[in-house]
DNA sequence: CTTTTGTATAACTGAGTGGTTATATAGTTG
DNA sequence: CAACTATATAACCACTCAGTTATACAAAAG
């Protein structure tokens, strides 16, 4: 794996590459799809299932985010398995989750004053 | 600073405070006046020049930012300097190029072949 | 073959929002 | 005081996009 480095000050393009990849995960239901894939592959039923929305749905959201190269996809028949691609996302989510939550800590205690 | 562990299946509430936070990143202009604050404070106008956009947009943006946590503010007579508020910003945005660049390669490797 | 099941896609709609222009506010200067 | 400067805000427009409904497609079953 090489590291590249990103020009500095960001260029317009690279800062839509960057901003598009983070946008891709600011959709409560995307995130929850990659959450509930955490435990392994799944088909598209299911996760519809799961939570609770439309099937059509679910199916253009895993395509979204499979044809960003974050989930693979195997077909079994009738079924379709999607399942985590980088498992780097976690780190990403969990990073975001962890300041989220210290920010609401922080208001929390602020307003324990 | 206290870990905590957020609930798997992740609830539509949580999901939709993360995704927030990720929409927050996920726009290029905002990433941008994220990377410019890498070298320390700077004036909404110095910022407004540097980008080529107006002053009134990037006032909302630093405002968006300020107001979600991520920036600092102070006020110099009539100047107003933003700063970042929390370094591990950088790191998740280099994460974020990180897996951007290595899904570009993979695509440039493909075509090559 | 026909029917049924699981998934994908097309068309549409409504909500959210990035960017602009114009204006308001606050601090400085003369 | 008035004039000027730096920033913030309000109103508006245009565009994006998550979600829905309806439909198409593909594989299995009868």
């Amino acid at each position: 794996m090489t590291q590249v480095a990103l020009p500095h000050p960001l260029t317009p393009e690279y800062a839509r590459s960057v901003a598009d990849r983070f946008r891709l995960l600011g959709d409560p239901t995307r995130l929850r799809l990659i959450d509930l894939l955490r435990d392994g592959e799944r088909t598209v039923g299911w996760l519809a299932g799961e939570l609770d929305c439309t099937q059509a749905n679910v199916s253009k959201q895993l395509a979204l985010l499979a044809d960003a190269g974050l989930l693979t996809r195997r077909r079994q028949g009738l079924r379709c398995y999607y399942a985590i691609a980088d498992h780097a996302v976690f780190d990403l989510c969990d990073a975001v989750c962890a300041s989220v939550l210290q920010h609401l800590d922080a208001r929390v205690i602020a307003l324990r004053r």
